[in-house]
DNA sequence: AGCTGAACCGGAACGCTGCTCCACTTAATA
DNA sequence: TATTAAGTGGAGCAGCGTTCCGGTTCAGCT
C-alpha cells in the first residue's frame, strides 16, 4: 500500500488534517481536539493543560506537540465556525438590500460567536503574546470581510466614510470581553450604539 | 503624651491613612505604595508582588498584611486620580453650557486616565476575581458622576433616554482594553463613535 | 532607662501553572 | 519479522500567588 492513501477523511473537528502523519498521531489529534472543545465549554479557553490532558487521556507533551502555541489548539477548535462567520459575510452584502443592514447582522454573527465562547474575547484582546496568533488568525480572517461590508456601506452612503476595520473589528471584540460573569451587562446594546454612531449624520 | 497625636499628617500617596497603627507599619506602607506605582508604571499593574516587594525593601507578607488584594493595592496606588475623576463630573456640568458635552469631556477624562495606567483597563475588566474591589471602588466613586452627566444630558434632550449608566462605563472601560501593545487602535475614536450613537435621531 | 507584650516583619515553603526534555513505545515499511 | 523514524508520557524546572511562623521592633509603663 503506497503512503497517500492513509489520508483521513475529513474529520469532524479541527482541519485542516494533517496529512502524512502517522495514524495514531492523527488519531490523538482529534481527541485532544475534542477533549479541549469540552473543556473550553466549562473553564473557558484559558482552561490549564493538564486538564485537557488528563480530559483526552494523553501527555502534554502531545498536545503541545500538535498545537504549539494556546492559540493553535484554539484556532483549531474554533476554526469551522470562524471560517462560517467569514463566508457569511459575502452572503449577507448579496442578500440584503441594505449594505448597513448587511453589515450589521454581519456583526451581530460575529458578536453572538464570541459571546458564547467563554472568555474567546478576553484571549483574543489579551496582550499576552500566548495568543498572537488567534489575533493574527482572526485577523486574516475577518478583517477582508469587514471590509467588504464597511465599503459596501459607505458606497451606499449609509455610513460616514473614515473608519478603520481594523479599529472597529477590535473595539466590537473588546465589547464582548468579561460578558460571562456580568449579567448586568450586555455588549449587543453597545454594539448597536457603536453602530448607530458610525451612520451618516 | 497621650496617643492620639501620634497621627501622622496627611502623605503624600495612599490615603486614607491607618490611624492608630505602629509608626513602623505606617512608614512600609507608603514604601510599598510609592514602590508599586513606580512598578505599575513600567511592568503594569499586573506585576509580580515579589517585584514590588523587592523593589520597596520589604518582605511580601508586608505588602499583603497591608493590601490584602492586589486590587487593594492598586486602588490605593491611583486613589487619588480616581477622586480627581469623580470631582472633575459636577465641575464640568457647572462649567460647560451643553450636558453632552460636559459628558464628552468628563469620559474623555476618564479614556486619558485608564490608557496611560499600564494594563489597568485589563485589569478592570479582569474576570478574576483577584480585581473584584478594584471593579467596586470605580464603580461605587464613579457611576453616579457618569449618572448624572447621562441623566442631564437626556434631560436637556441631546442624548436619547434609556442607557444604563454601568453599561456605558463598562464598555469604554472594555474599549480602553489593550491600547498599550498596539499603536492601530485608539480608543478614543471609538469612545467618540459611541457617544455619536448616543444623541438623539 | 529598662522591660514586656503585642504588633510587625521577612522569606521559606506550598500549590498551581506553562513549558521542555528524554527514555520508552509503536506504527509503517522492507 | 526486523528496522527505524515518528510519536508518546510524565518527570522536572521555573515563575507566580499566597500562607505561615520564628524572629524582630516599637510603644507604653514602671
Amino acid at each position: 500500500m503506497s503512503k497517500e492513501n492513509v489520508i483521513p477523511a475529513e474529520g469532524p473537528v479541527g482541519e485542516p488534517p494533517t496529512p502524512g502523519k502517522r495514524a495514531d498521531a492523527q488519531r490523538n489529534r482529534r481527541t485532544v481536539l475534542a477533549a479541549a472543545a469540552e473543556v473550553f465549554v466549562t473553564s473557558g479557553v484559558d482552561a490549564p493543560i493538564r486538564q485537557i490532558a488528563a480530559r483526552a487521556g494523553v501527555g502534554m507533551a502531545t498536545i503541545y506537540r500538535h498545537f504549539p502555541t494556546r492559540a493553535d489548539l484554539v484556532t483549531a477548535v474554533y476554526r469551522h465556525q470562524i471560517e462560517a462567520c467569514a463566508e457569511a459575510g459575502p452572503n449577507l452584502l448579496a442578500d440584503v438590500d441594505s449594505p448597513f443592514d448587511a453589515l450589521r447582522q454581519w456583526i451581530d454573527l460575529f458578536v453572538d460567536f464570541l459571546v458564547t465562547k467563554h472568555g474567546l474575547a478576553d484571549a483574543l484582546q489579551s496582550d499576552s503574546d500566548r495568543f498572537a496568533a488567534l489575533h493574527t488568525y482572526f485577523l486574516d480572517r475577518l478583517l477582508p470581510v469587514c471590509a467588504q461590508l464597511l465599503d459596501a456601506a459607505v458606497d451606499a452612503g449609509e455610513i460616514r466614510p473614515g473608519t478603520q476595520p481594523y479599529e472597529l473589528m477590535r473595539g466590537i471584540g473588546n465589547l464582548c470581553i468579561g460578558r460571562d460573569t456580568d449579567s448586568r451587562y450586555d455588549p449587543r446594546r453597545l454594539v448597536e450604539l457603536l453602530l448607530q454612531g458610525l451612520r451618516r449624520p
